[in-house]
DNA sequence: TTTGTATTTTAGCATTCGCTAAAAATTTAA
DNA sequence: TTAAATTTTTAGCGAATGCTAAAATACAAA
């Protein structure tokens, strides 16, 4: 009865597309799965047929309740994985992505329930993204970024992306990491680069792409 | 570069018949994987094309040393993470073979080895199978079964057949685990049931086929 | 040594999941 | 509003991996 890890993939993917406010489209799955937009169009007709999702030809897709619920289940895999990575194996925030990427698919309900139970039901894996509960519940999320932040006001860091390696390595370095209070002291015009102040840090200078993919909380 | 699911399993099911003194014939794996034997027909080949294996044709198939050194390191993560999920997650030893099985596939080399230190680079998995070590060397394996082993003569239980969760629950009920202490007071003909005695226990009655099904090694 | 049985292989087919190239539909822009 | 550009779908293909049924081979027994 289990799905495919391809299914899977597919669903999650199409999930967080959502919930980042974009509309799932052949084209946004295809760039997400890096895989070509007609196998895409293939899959949702498979998934469409399954009542995971519905496809309106050239419209996009849009999870079931079922569909829903797996992509969920799924990224709660995920999650709880990146965390037990961390603070159990021993592995750095960085390296967590591609190994729990892989084991998602494959742990049991035992496993996921063993390794929540180990780290107290958390509700944030080490980027700060929310884990979903195991009855489908999905924490709120940070979408403030420090580029939309406002100046002069205090905030805590809730969450930076967690695609990519040397980011995470450089954003740790400097001491950007969720749970640590912050202010935006001055920004650029233009995109261009944006002054921090972090606790009991001298101020930091991160570029634009930077600051767009670290997320705040109010205090 | 990595190879699929199912072709690890099938050098992971020609090792071990092999390692039971069995031929590699393609009915012996099409009952190991519970698979057709034109499946195993079609798959043998395709190993051979890729060296790692050769296949006479109604003869059977015996690995290369690249295909052997591959089922090695499935089993080495087959039984680190037995050993890891009873010692670490809280497994019992009759859950551990199942989720084994599917996670030996995706583990990475990192999280191989992470296991392996966590645990002080164990020698034998909770069953009492032999891990082999990083090099590719196999630790000995118990061989001599309770129905073989001689009377009144003191050994220690080393292994026990891993497969059937039922049985496991059974012999761990009964005190059958690796390590302890195991001497054959009665034996039966015919194929019949066999007394033992373990340490600081009354004595028990094993029919033939479970005593056939652990195995002994010298004090 | 022939014949019956068991094993193995071959042939042909199905599904999953990817691809490319061409056609169709939609959107954008002149 | 029509032409150009973009997106999506269709068509057809291919590898991996399973299956069943039939043919070939090997083994055992009479």
């Amino acid at each position: 009865m289990g799905l495919s890890q391809s299914i899977e993939d597919y669903l999650k993917a199409i999930f967080v597309l959502q919930s980042e406010g974009e509309v799932a489209t052949t084209t946004n799955i295809a760039n997400a799965l890096k895989v070509s937009s007609a196998s895409v169009t293939n899959m949702l007709k498979r998934l469409a047929k399954m009542n995971l999702l519905e496809h309106e030809a050239y419209k996009g897709a849009k999870l079931t309740s079922t569909g829903n619920k797996i992509a969920l289940e799924i990224l709660r895999h995920h999650r709880l994985l990146e965390l037990y990575l961390k603070e159990v194996m021993g592995y750095s925030w960085d390296e967590v992505h591609d190994e729990a990427e892989k084991l998602e698919h494959h742990i049991s309900e035992q496993f996921e329930e063993r390794i929540a139970e180990l780290l107290n039901h958390p509700t944030h894996d080490p980027h700060g993204d929310p884990i979903p509960t195991k009855d489908g519940v999905m924490p709120a999320i940070a979408r403030l970024s420090i580029a939309k932040a406002e100046l002069n006001k205090p905030y805590i860091i809730g969450r930076v992306k967690d695609q990519n390696s040397e980011l995470l390595r450089y954003l740790e370095k400097i001491g950007v990491i969720p749970g640590v209070k912050i202010e935006i002291v001055e920004k650029t015009p233009f995109s261009g680069p944006i002054k921090i102040l972090l606790e009991d840090k001298e101020t930091q200078v991160l570029g634009h792409a930077v600051a767009s993919e670290v997320y705040l909380v109010d205090t």
